[in-house]
Formats: C-alpha cells, structure tokens, sequence
DNA sequence: TGTTCCCGCCAATGG
DNA sequence: CCATTGGCGGGAACA
C-alpha cells in the first residue's frame, strides 16, 4: 500500500528526532560520565538502563565493549564491577600479548586492498592458522562465543595492537576481522552484516577516545586512528571532571529534540513549540563543516571547533520549569545530585515518555540502593 | 545513491 | 521454568 506518509513527513523537522543522539557513542558517554565520577564500583544494568533512559539491550552493547578493554568486569548476574580507564592499559597489554601468543591472523589474502595505506599493518609473517579453530572437540556449537562482541572487539584491539601503522580502514579491518566482505567467497553468507558490529564498537571507542573516526588522505575511505598507545591517551573521556574537548560527533543540537519513538511525534504546532528552545537550522550547518579545512586556524583545541559536545555535557539539563510532576522528578535530581552531584539526563524532551522512565528510575534507584546500600552511596 | 548503524525480535544461556 | 544475555539483520537516518 502507498506508504507515503508517516516516516516520509520528518524529512523536514530534521529537530524531532536525530539519530545521532541515540547512538552508542552518546550512550557510552553518558555511560561513562555517569559511572566514572567518585567511589562508584558496582554497576546495575537496570539502573543503568533507567539511568540512561535506554533499553537493557543497548546496555548490554557497552557493558561488553568496554568489558573487552578492561574498563569494567561481570561480576554477577545483572551486576558489572567499574574498574576504570586505568585498567586500559594493563588490559591492552594482555591483549597484545594473547594476540602474539596466538599469532594473529590478518587477512587471508593482502591484495583485496588495493589502495590500502602506506604502512599497512601486519607485522609477522603472514602466518595463515585459520582464526575459528575447527576443533570439532569442544567447538560444538558455542559459535555464539565466537561470534560475540566481545570477542570481535578485542580482535579489532588486536588489530592495531600487533601493527606499527595507526591509521586502518574500516575495509581492512572488515576484512581481517570476518572474512571478506566485498567480494564473495566463501563468506558470501553475512559479512555485510558482521560490519555493522564494526561501527558498533567503532563509536563506543571513539568515545573512549581510543580511536577516531577519519578518512584516508587521498581516499577519502573510511578509517580508524589508533590513539590508545599514546603516553596516557589523551585523557579518557574525561580525566576528571571536566567537560573534555574533542568529541568531534557532536553537534549544537541540545533538549527538545529527541522523542521516544524512530518516527517523528506529533507534529502539532510545526515548528515553533518551545519558546527560547533553539533553531533546528543549526544542525544542518554542523555538517556542513565537516569537510572544512583542517589546517586554517584551528589552534583553539582539537578538531570541533566550536560545536560544544553534546550528550553528557548539557549545560543545564532541564531548561523549563514548572511542571505540577517536576516536583516528583526534583526529587530525584536532588537524591542523586547528593551522591555525585551531576546530573546524568540523557536529555528531555516529550513528557510521555520521559516520565515513564522517571518513574522507572524511581523504582530503580530504590533497588539499587536497597541492594549495595553503602556501596556506591557516598553521601 | 551508498553508508552508517538504531531498534528490537527472539534464540541461546544461566540460574 | 523463566529471566537475563545478546546474535542478528531489517530498514530508517544520514551523507
């Protein structure tokens, strides 16, 4: 039937909804930023996922990159120990040495890569132990192991790891980490599939700052930059407590945007329905610059020139007051400002919704409290 | 267009 | 047995 409606019509209102905000990156900045701060040590993925305001599974999407670095360890059931960024570096080294252990395989083949880069990775010899393991023994069908994200993650680690070039494109380490992607090949079943995976984790890295999206000079292909090996990486997210510079995915959009749902929300008064809340014009120019030069006159920080990061770092989460059920949500902001003194709001917008998950924060928090009482309560 | 990748169904897993 | 985990890939946002 003519589905010409519905998801069409947000065409224009770009404001209502943006993807980008809902990505892992954000998410696990939001992550971070909630958990990094004072003496937090246990983690409930419930309450993370109230906390966030994101569905459990998505949780479980950072829980188990950041578990392959090191930054946090399953502890139980539902329950994640924080370990930190300083346990990166440790983590990486162990990495690197399993990765030499097991000679890390590459790619089967090197000339898939046509334009490749200058210094392309693989140090040894190309030897060609196939990276599944065809031991009928113990392999049965505990193929979802091998096919976990963990484990994709920390092969992707390896990659840079075991490689003098820093700079690796997202085409090559497709191709390392799952058999060919273009090209058909025995793998003809997936890989297009097994990349998104890539992007996945490529977005929860970036902000861990371990890597960074580019491109290749020339090619303009999509790359990855390694900046974990640097004397102390930059400074993860954030060192302390302080809203960090880069962050290059951000853009000027702030509250009011976002609503639960993918498709747009009601569109009642068109474009005009928060007062001081901003122009959704602005986002269209983000972009724009995007391909600006780089070289100019960009000695302010990092990249980002002037875009402020978004996600974590809202200025002052809630905007309008007012609201008869702000009170209940007070509440809470206060309760919590106590133990870290931050407010963690992913950001606001609709009140349905948004109140829902309130609601189930509540409920949370409550549990959480009951449950490590003094753990992570500071006060 | 082609690329990036969010969303959530639903199957393994584990208690 | 059911709750917790988490592959997996459709398809929408984005470039």
């Amino acid at each position: 039937m003519s589905s010409l409606a519905s998801r069409e019509s947000e065409t224009k209102n770009p404001f209502l909804y943006n993807r980008k905000e809902k990505s892992l990156g954000v998410l696990c900045s939001n992550f971070l930023k909630l958990y990094n701060r004072d003496g937090v040590d246990l983690i409930g993925l419930d309450a993370a996922a109230s906390r966030l305001g994101v569905e459990r599974r998505r949780i479980y999407d950072i829980v188990n990159i950041l578990e392959s670095v090191g930054v946090l360890s399953r502890k139980a059931k539902n329950q994640y120990s924080w370990k930190g960024f300083a346990a990166i570096p440790r983590a990486l080294d162990e990495l690197k040495e399993e990765a030499l252990r097991e000679n890390f395989s590459a790619s089967s083949y090197c000339n898939s890569a046509r334009v490749s880069n200058e210094n392309e990775y693989e140090g040894p010899s190309n030897s060609k132990i196939n990276m599944q393991e065809k031991l009928s023994v113990s392999a049965k069908v505990d193929n979802r192991k091998e096919k976990s994200l963990g484990l994709l993650t920390q092969n992707f680690v390896k990659l840079f790891l075991c490689s003098d070039a820093d700079l690796i494109s997202l085409d090559s380490a497709a191709t390392a980490l799952l058999g060919d992607i273009h090209d058909s090949t025995a793998m003809r079943n997936n890989s297009a599939a097994k990349v998104r995976r890539l992007y996945d984790i490529a977005n929860v890295f970036s902000s861990l700052n371990l890597i960074e999206k580019t491109h290749h000079p020339e090619n303009r292909k999509p790359a990855f930059r390694w900046l974990g090996t640097k004397e102390n990486f930059k400074n993860g997210p954030a060192t302390d407590l302080d809203l960090d510079e880069s962050k290059r995915r951000a853009f000027g959009t702030e509250i009011t945007n976002t609503t639960s749902k993918r498709y747009k929300a009601d569109s009642s008064t068109d474009r005009n329905s928060n007062p001081k809340a901003n122009m959704p014009t602005h986002m269209k120019q983000n972009n724009l610059k995007d391909k600006h030069d780089e070289n100019s006159l960009e000695q302010h920080s990092k990249h980002s020139s002037k875009d402020f990061v978004f996600g974590p770092f809202t200025p002052a989460s809630v905007p309008k007051v007012g609201d008869p059920e702000n009170k209940n949500v007070r509440r809470v902001q206060d309760w919590e400002n106590l133990a870290s003194s931050y407010r963690p709001q992913y950001r606001n917008q609709a009140l349905s919704d948004l109140f829902g998950h309130y609601v189930e924060a509540w409920k949370s928090w409550y549990v959480e409290a009951a449950e490590k009482e003094q753990t992570q309560q500071i006060s």
